[in-house]
RNA sequence: GCGCCUGUAGCUCAAUUGGAUAGAGCGCUUGGCUACGGACCAGGAGGUUCUGGGUUCAACUCCUAGCAGGCGCACCA
């Protein structure tokens, strides 16, 4: 139940009446009409603009508008306790009891209270993470990561079809490099040869060595003689060794997948050939030469004729090839192949998550979606940014080569993964992320996780002292309550969930949500201290009694509590 | 050179998808625990929202021209 489009629709038909009666003149577009949550500084609960946008058509002030507008606004609604004008023109609406009793009985029970419910169910393939299956995942990864998975979780929770993909990148050069570099290190273990430090091709990391110890371990028929005769069932050996780690971070994460799509796969079926085949007949490739790109080194840049897509055609800078002077193709040339499988298997919308160094990447994948399913915004990326790493205050640069990167293992063990999923969520995913290592840990109390599950803790104790299931339905017959100023406020912040919801899943900005519950928890902290100084404040009586208002009052925050935390994937223990 | 992201209080960030006197946390500062859980709360100081134009009844938000930082730019994925 969103009240204020409850309200919107309320005001929209009273205005639709009126113009009838030719009491007002409307605008043909009645899009900018916005019901709203008022500063809180006014006392009311509702305000809207109609005044103002209808001040041009009607010739008319908006505060003369307004005087009109509001009477009739209160003679067709009997919720409404008190209607004021403010400058500009805003009229402001505060809510009777019997409001706030509608409203409470309404939501009470509703467990997916919020929720879109209006929404025409879709179906969404989500792809994120997608790392190259060469080792663990790093810190900068599980932003994506859980970015990706919360996504999914918010459109689950608005009754949405999701499956969620990872696209394995296990064909290419890299690949190969890795397979060679786990064949090093196995000859390394059976004192063939010492592994070579002066390769920068080569993978260096000590995970490398498990990967080798497991395969040597679980393939005794294999022979590491010659690198040629065992490398593709080595490479096959080698990814799933990798995988497996991958898996075990995201569990780490509390991320699962749906679903793993292999790009060797893809190759192998010809699903390459057979994409370009359809681009081709539709002028989307041809043979060309693109610039070498200026400002910076091109001493290296030979211009050459190559196979090249039109992504120009859809607002990119320039073309991009799809195939490499030794006539293989290029990752794009079999990421296209892949986004075409998508295609295929009939999604509404493909949602794709990557990291900052790909944003560049964004226009390329979108205009080859758009030229092969001919419709616009099939494809929406969102990028999450850098995550800075600092340890003792200064900048902690990683480097793959080297091998010293944190991984998500060491993230979690120090931090934990509830507080690496507040934390990376609590931003919105387009700035960049000073992660702390060393502050995160020490200030743990500041940590604004804590300071919702706190909240919800404390609910919980309450209903721990009256012997009561947090988690139990409430029946309650009769709503007649009466709430005061202060709890009004909450049940305020409480009708602002839908709308939080509705925003955050426009945008695909689930920031908005711990912001959302931060907020949420902290009204709710500081009319818990209220009780101190005022027993009606007190949810639990001096005879160990709680009042059926303050059940209802509990639960409804505790209940959205607890479906914010479930969508951000984050725990909410009843006690701490 | 081009593209994308960012620029808001000393620091880290929000801002209801164009609304009213721009809000939090940290830090600084003054207070509050015989109390349903102090991992908490109440108060104070702190702002030319990077700059210049434009659109609008209304701009942190949209358009435009700049400035600063980050990321990226075929033959890696």
């Amino acid at each position: 139940m969103n009240i204020f489009k409850l309200y919107r629709d309320k005001i929209i038909d009273i205005l639709k009446s009126a113009s009838k009666e030719s009491l007002i003149k409307l605008p043909e577009n009645l899009n900018s009409i916005n019901v709203d949550i008022p500063p809180s500084k006014f006392n009311c609960d509702i305000s809207t603009n109609v005044a103002m946008v209808l001040s041009k058509p009607n010739e008319k002030s908006p505060i003369a508008l307004a005087e009109i507008l509001s009477n009739l606004i209160k003679e067709n609604d009997h919720y409404i306790d008190n209607i004021s004008i403010e400058k500009p023109g805003f009229i402001n609406l505060k809510l009777n009891k019997d409001f706030w009793n509608y409203f409470l009985k309404n939501i009470i029970n509703d467990k997916n209270y919020g929720s879109q419910k209006s929404l025409n169910q879709k179906k969404y393939l989500v792809e994120f993470v997608s790392a190259n299956p060469t080792g663990p995942l790093h810190v900068g990864h599980s932003r994506g990561a859980i970015l990706g998975d919360v996504i999914s979780n918010l459109l689950k929770f608005n009754n949405q079809i999701v499956t969620k993909e990872y696209y394995v990148n296990d064909y290419g050069n890299q690949i190969l490099h890795f397979t060679k570099s786990v064949y090093l290190r196995a000859c390394e273990i059976l004192n063939k040869e010492v592994f070579p430090t002066d390769n920068p091709d080569l993978y260096p990391g000590e995970y490398i060595k498990h990967i080798a110890k497991n395969i040597i371990d679980e393939n005794s028929n294999l022979n590491f003689n010659n690198f040629d005769d065992i490398s593709r069932e080595l490479t096959v050996l080698s990814v799933k060794e990798s995988i497996k780690l991958i898996k075990f971070n995201l569990n780490n994460l509390g991320v699962n997948h749906d679903n793993f799509a292999s790009e060797t796969e893809i190759v192998k079926n010809n699903e390459v050939e057979e994409v370009i085949k359809k681009l081709k007949k539709d002028n989307f490739v041809y043979n060309g030469k693109i610039k070498a790109p200026e400002g910076e080194d091109n001493s290296n840049w030979v211009e050459r004729e190559q196979l090249l897509f039109k992504s120009t055609d859809f607002g990119d800078d320039k073309d991009r090839p799809i195939q490499k002077a030794d006539k293989s193709w290029t990752y794009f040339a079999s990421d296209v192949a892949y986004h075409y499988t998508k295609l295929n298997r009939k999604y509404d919308l493909l949602i794709n998550i990557l990291g900052a160094d790909h944003a560049g990447y964004i226009k390329r994948i979108t205009a080859a979606v758009e030229a092969l399913s001919g419709e616009k915004n099939k494809l929406i990326c969102k990028v999450s940014q850098l995550v800075k790493l600092i340890k003792d205050g200064k900048p902690f640069k990683m480097s793959k080569r080297k091998g010293d990167y944190i991984t998500v293992e060491d993230l979690i063990n120090e931090v934990g993964k509830d507080a690496t999923r507040f934390i990376m969520l609590n931003r919105s995913n387009d700035v960049e992320i000073d992660f702390d290592f060393s502050k995160v840990k020490e200030k743990s109390k500041d940590n604004p996780l804590y300071y919702v599950q706190y909240c919800y803790a404390r609910i919980s104790s309450v209903f721990r002292n009256i012997n009561q299931n947090i988690n139990n339905e409430i029946d309650i017959k009769k709503y007649d309550f009466d709430y005061s100023k202060d709890e009004i406020k909450i049940l305020k912040k409480i009708t602002e969930w839908p709308k939080c919801i509705e925003v955050t899943t426009e945008k695909f900005e689930p920031h908005r949500i711990p912001v959302y519950l931060y907020e949420l928890s902290s009204d709710f902290h500081s009319y818990w201290n209220m009780g101190k100084e005022d027993e009606s404040k007190r949810f639990i009586t001096k005879d160990n009694k709680i009042n059926d208002d303050k059940i209802v009052f509990l639960k409804i925050i505790s209940n959205v509590i607890k479906s914010g935390m479930n969508i951000l994937g984050v725990e909410t223990p009843e006690k701490m």
